[in-house]
DNA sequence: AAAACTCTCAACCGCTGGTCC
DNA sequence: TGGACCAGCGGTTGAGAGTTT
């Protein structure tokens, strides 16, 4: 029930996941988090686009994402939501821990729709469309319902995503909830070091080096130099540790 | 048994809005 | 101000699985 795996235009593998291409973004992200989508798969060393393990990540791969059946509490919930929601798969999918917006929009499509009564969006269309149909038709018009309120709490994120921090969290190594923001030498050396010797590396191009200066943890200067004076600035720390 | 049809859902595509320069 | 880049969203596709004829 997947795509046949094939390659595109310009190389990239596109179509069903295997388990070793499942393994490495696992891994990857897991240790380092999603720090940028389109550089991810150079550093990963996978051959997707960055769009294809986000939604790999996203919709299959996430810690916590509830596979099988749903609950008849689920589905009423769904139902619900789309009432007041219409189509916003993602608004719905916070309200519901563990789904993904795809999985509720496949959901939706294939086991609730004929059981639901049309979205705000359709409705309109509708009532467009019957205005001059029968009575039996309009007395079920969805213009006459009263939509239940559901209100998202204002520091809700959209589902799956993680704030700047926390992946900076996963990436040095550290616990989530506790560390609000890195401001020693000490929570980034030893990841990094990590780093520089795993065997995702493709590329030197390290993204968070820029953050480093940002945060005055390392002079700009070894930032715009590259590796050669990184490595100088990973020893004068130690030396400064010592 | 097998051809035709339907269902399901992972994955793709194109668009939008936010951010940065 | 506007162009480039990016993440995220919703709609759509396509192929395997299941069912019917």
């Amino acid at each position: 029930m997947v795509r046949t795996p094939c390659l595109d235009k310009n190389g990239l593998k596109k179509g069903a996941w295997s388990k070793e291409e499942d393994d490495k973004l696992r891994a990857y992200i897991q240790r380092f988090g999603h720090w940028n989508w389109r550089q991810l798969p150079k550093f990963a060393g996978l051959r997707r686009c960055g769009k294809s393990c986000r939604l790999r990540w996203m919709n299959y791969l996430r810690p916590n994402v509830k596979r099988g059946n749903y609950s008849k509490e689920e589905e009423d919930l769904i139902l619900k939501l789309y009432d007041d929601l219409g189509t916003k798969w993602s608004a719905m999918a916070e309200k519901l821990p563990g789904r993904t917006d795809n999985e509720i929009k496949n959901y939706w499509h294939t086991h609730l729709k004929k059981r639901a009564k049309p979205s705000p969006q359709e409705a309109q269309v509708i009532e467009q469309s019957t205005s001059d149909t029968s009575p039996e038709n309009l007395s079920d018009s969805p213009s006459q319902q009263t939509s239940e309120s559901y209100p998202l709490p204002a520091e809700q994120t959209s589902s799956g995503s993680i704030s700047s921090y926390c992946d900076y969290a996963v990436f040095a190594g550290l616990n989530w909830a506790a560390e609000d923001r890195i401001n020693s030498f000490e929570s980034f050396y030893e990841p990094i070091q990590n780093f520089w010797t795993e065997p995702f590396l493709l590329d030197t191009s390290f993204n968070h080096w820029s953050d480093l200066v940002e945060r005055e943890i390392m002079p700009s200067y070894y930032y715009y130099d590259g590796i050669e004076l990184f490595n100088q600035w990973i020893q004068e720390m130690e030396a400064i540790d010592m």
